[in-house]
DNA sequence: ACGATTGGTGCATGATGTTGCACGCTTCAA
DNA sequence: TTGAAGCGTGCAACATCATGCACCAATCGT
């Protein structure tokens, strides 16, 4: 770990060690800043932010205000992840459920978009849902036209779904209509990835088995290309984007077969849920 | 959970890295000052009260004169919040947590009581908890010293919990050290009943694995015959009622062997979080 | 050897996010 | 009831960001 001593100021790195340097910062301190990495390096903080990009987008690190983060602190638990982004994510969702149709067999993956997607349902489709994520599974207890199939097996706190062989062997004997793959990387060429092994295996062997795939993904999967490879791109059938999707990639997705549904925006219209009254702070902390 | 080392007065912390901060100190004490908080990140009291505005509006903390204090334990889904309401549930859930011993294997029982003792299991206790409630098991993801085994199978929607013949075979392997049993009716002569008759199979086969089992009542379950019979008394170790229980039920329990726990009265319960002692006073009045 | 290409870098610019302060109002404690 | 502390809002100053562009060096093909 002392192999990058650094005197203050003079830091001759080649642009792949900065990479590596930066990512032993972040997982020593937490955090990093954009302004004092750039010192350090001896270098403009545009090209740590760029570094900083790069990373982000290999799900390494996630950027914001002033520098980056680690991905998951632990300290910020699932419940704080879900609130993050709600309004786009549900967004997602509601295009989501535009795609369900009476009576199919559906698999929710795990993820907070798809947990949003769930409490989009609506009732009377008589579907029957199998999934692995336990906040999923509570979100959809005693819904009207719904039996709910919970996969069981060791959970998973950073995923937070039941994840290895137990659950993928119980998923070996279903066949469901379609798929709601999580929240993982999409790209054109090099497919669609996750960030955890365990995780990847699992989407691996849901995809193997569905009938069809639909994928929702966030502006900031897209085109990102993730560490662990899932399938290729022509085995999802759906993906939705959000409104405001750079039409340069979507177009890439639609040249290979895909169809793309858009979200509608997520505008100020859906503020009501909690406080109609009090200034709310909507501003984002989380770079894109 | 280390991870932001901060030396008083002088913390480099980003922007966005001072929620997850605080959020720890919320979690830690129980409540925050924003006085203090702006001289420990050296920034002024309207950031910090920015901060909490923004944590507040997602329903992480609760605003109150002069800082905030953690939201009183129902911030999990709406769903789940509708269910679990009363705080004499969360006043048998606190005496159950104190009945928990670091590194043991227990599994909990469907139910809301068990909902609200879940939300009461304190941190760093090394526990591995099963259940095949998914709304407990949602409630336990991703906290810190728990090692979460989700049992599957079809959800039965009236239980909420995942009941059948699978699930059975699942737990067949398991030897949990304690049983958190859900609510049902105890009776000293009658033994102890549920409502529906596979989570009766279930229960009874639950006691079977458990090494010990504990049972929490209200009172209106005291005394009662259910349909389906579990088990006879003298399985059961402990009880926990409510601090205003019927002294001539208790009695036959005790006279039966077993150890009775009484709740602390609800009206108090909800008051002050762990640490009493703090060198501020945030009043309790809620802010808007 | 030589020109073209590529990847990395720094800078300028316009856009966006964040912070501290002033001011008036509300709440608290004595 | 009164003074002090806390609070919300608007605003201006400042910091950070994304993008496009020019420049440089290394590489590659001819």
């Amino acid at each position: 770990m002392m192999l990058h001593a650094s005197i203050e100021g003079q830091n001759p790195a080649l642009p792949a060690n900065r990479h590596a340097i930066i990512l032993d910062r972040l997982t020593a301190d937490g955090q990093v800043s954009a302004s004092l990495l750039a010192r350090e390096f001896s270098t403009s903080e545009d090209t740590i932010r760029r570094d900083l990009r790069d990373l982000a987008s290999r799900g390494l690190c996630q950027r914001v205000y002033g520098g980056a983060v680690l991905v998951s602190p632990a300290s910020t638990s699932i419940r704080v992840r879900a609130t993050e982004g709600s309004e786009r994510k549900q967004a997602l969702g509601r295009m989501l459920a535009t795609l369900l149709r009476p009576g199919q067999f559906i698999f929710i993956d795990a993820g907070s978009t798809n947990l949003a997607f769930a409490h989009q349902i609506p009732d009377g489709l008589n579907l029957t849902v199998a999934t692995h994520d336990p906040a999923i599974a509570a979100c959809l207890v005693g819904r009207s036209g719904v039996e709910l199939l919970m996969i069981g097996g060791k959970v998973n706190p950073k995923i937070g779904a039941a994840l290895g062989g137990g659950p993928q062997r119980e998923i070996a004997s279903m066949s469901p209509d379609l798929l709601i793959l999580g929240a993982c990387s999409i790209h054109a060429e090099n497919g669609v990835g996750a960030f955890d092994f365990d995780d990847a295996q699992m989407k691996t062997a849901l995809i193997q088995r569905a009938g069809s795939t639909v994928l929702a993904v966030q502006n900031e999967k897209l085109g990102a290309v993730a560490t662990h490879q899932i399938a290729a791109i022509d085995l999802i059938a759906d993906v939705v984007v959000e409104a405001d999707a750079p039409t340069a990639l979507t177009e890439t997705f639609s040249s290979k077969g895909l169809r793309v549904h858009h979200a509608a925006p997520a505008s100020i219209a859906n503020e009501g849920p909690r406080h109609a009254a009090g200034p709310m702070r909507l501003t984002k902390r989380v770079q894109r």
